[in-house]
DNA sequence: TATTTAAATGTAATCGTTTACATACATAGG
DNA sequence: CCTATGTATGTAAACGATTACATTTAAATA
């Protein structure tokens, strides 16, 4: 690996002169300037970073903790995320653990290590860190996706679920549907209990039928989107509508009802949540919530590196909500069709 | 941020001892041990990893290249990827880029700046990087994924594309279809482009219908399948069957037969390619090739891994090609089910 | 107890940068 | 031609760890 020193020598300056070049501040005569642009080039020398964070305290990298799980979920965010920060120079460095203890000696070791310069945190299954999160706010600017922390100094985005969830079910008891099951995605995941508080209050403000019976967990899985539907179906009077807390348990659905020779949505009206790529060419067409993963990550990206460039006695705390809109297809029993 | 020093300082021993109590080598008297054990926990000391790589010159880091496109593929494969490295401690850098230029500058960045010991390379479109690779192998071991380089000291792990192509079409001439067509993901993809040879070629094998009219043009999404099949049941006589190159494709294939009123399988047989979690929950339930993503991402980290605690001298050329499984399901017409 | 020997600990150089400060050089003014 | 002044360059100390080598301390031996 070539050095600094290497360039300086082959150039007949000093390391201090090469350094002025690299970050083109300073006086430097045009002349010299050349002659050390024309070796670095030669030499194909690029700085080392492990120097350039020691003496700076700045790695330009920044920590993205996810969950093991969504991966589809993840990849999308993940992709706006670095959209913006590649554009900035910056580079991401990724962990995903299994359990919450593994999880917070990872956060640990990125935000003490001197590793990176912010984080991003994607944690739906969060509990408490209060702890942790004390830790953090000096540190580093944090970033939490779709967590239920209420961390000071940071920001957090979270997904408009609830509101989504309620329009949903305000939109199926329009169409006349009024026993409306729930599919979970899972007690421990924020997004899914969202969901599911959304649908609960829905349920009372529009008078629907409010039976225990009418929800059943799953775990955000096809498999599990279809026994539960097969469940569902067994209740008496059987529930007239089925709305799953993703896509993914709402294709189930769609299959268990096709196995259970019911018409979608004649029989039985099927909507999802998260609007995948192919939910429009479900048959039938899938009525689902739009989520704009790519635009969640871009805006985790964008705020973090706006902390990263603050004093952090300026920071503030920052919550942002992203609304979101359901898109109408035909598993609903709905004669309008939307974008 | 603590530093080994306010640890000596505090224990009242020199940075070595505390240095030789951090990496539990040497012989330390178990009450300095302890004593200097009990203070790195109260300080929750972490070691700055820049003095460590610039001491070192190791990292514990690997980075990974993968293409903007592809996030499903991407994320199942970084996961297999980050279980095993997250195992053997290891951390990964992620960059994705738009162009060839700009992958090449995220490479030599990555390589040269002493970030990472082994790098992943994910870049089915790429094309001529042979300088890039002269500079590579001495570096870092190097694991390329869907890349047709011939790189020297590096692993390249492929998909057998190929014969999973032909064997999907063999199924299906052995139902009788002989008028197979093909949607193709993309010149500059090469799994997409194996995926077409071996369509070819099984053609010509199993005498097919051989007609250039039954090769359009896609790009691996739900839209350009649907359109694809839309222009390909326009030829006459219109084709009996349809390969995807991806299921994403089928999917949109499948709707279109929809739309144009035919029934599949019978009218029309409609295959894929990846076997994505939903595939068999589609109506009909998609016969296509399994593609085990987490699988190859272990691999890869295997690999890198391996050849990371490998003297330089002793690395070798590898080439591990993965063999797929086709999954029977009902989409073309085959009455038998199978996992 | 004095001496040898082994074990524990400390000192200081090193890794590759940046940057305050010191110094050399060039240009202009007298 | 000499000095003043500003500009260009060099020197060396940091950043936070590791580690050869030196030194101190403790244990073993006589």
């Amino acid at each position: 690996m070539t050095t600094i020193n290497d360039v300086a020598k082959k150039a007949k300056v000093s390391t201090a002169t090469v350094s002025r070049v690299l970050n083109n501040s300073d006086k430097v005569r045009p002349a010299t300037r050349d002659r050390v642009s024309t070796i670095i080039k030669e030499l194909n020398f690029v700085p080392n970073v492990n120097a350039l964070g020691l003496q700076r305290k700045k790695t330009k990298t920044v920590g993205l903790i996810f969950p093991d799980a969504s991966a589809y979920y993840f990849s999308e965010i993940m992709q706006g995320i670095n959209r913006h920060l590649f554009k900035n120079d910056h580079q991401i460095l990724i962990s995903s653990a299994h359990d919450e203890e593994e999880e917070i000696k990872t956060i640990n070791g990125f935000v003490n290590s001197g590793r990176i310069d912010g984080l991003i945190i994607m944690m739906p299954s969060a509990r408490d860190y209060k702890g942790l999160i004390d830790q953090l706010k000096n540190e580093i600017p944090v970033v939490f996706i779709a967590c239920e922390i209420d961390a000071p100094y940071s920001t957090t985005i979270l997904l408009d679920n609830y509101n989504s969830a309620k329009e949903m079910v305000h939109h199926l008891s329009q169409l006349g549907r009024t026993r409306i099951a729930f599919i979970h995605g899972g007690e421990h995941n924020y997004d899914a209990r969202e969901r599911h508080r959304g649908y609960i209050d829905a349920r009372s403000e529009y008078q629907l039928d409010e039976s225990e019976e009418l929800e059943v967990m799953g775990n955000f899985t096809e498999a599990s989107g279809f026994q539960a539907t097969l469940a569902l179906m067994k209740r008496s009077p059987a529930p007239t509508a089925i709305f799953a807390a993703n896509d993914a348990m709402a294709i189930g659905a769609i299959e268990a009802a096709r196995v259970l020779k019911l018409s979608v949505p004649a029989d039985l009206a099927i909507v999802g949540f998260d609007d995948i790529s192919l939910a429009a060419y479900l048959d039938p067409a899938l009525t689902t919530v739009h989520v704009p993963l790519r635009r969640l990550g871009h805006l985790a990206g964008e705020s973090l590196l706006k902390n990263m460039n603050m004093d952090p006695t300026e920071r503030t705390t920052e919550k942002i909500i992203i609304p979101l809109k359901p898109v109408i297809r035909r598993s609903c029993g709905s004669e309008q069709e939307s974008a």
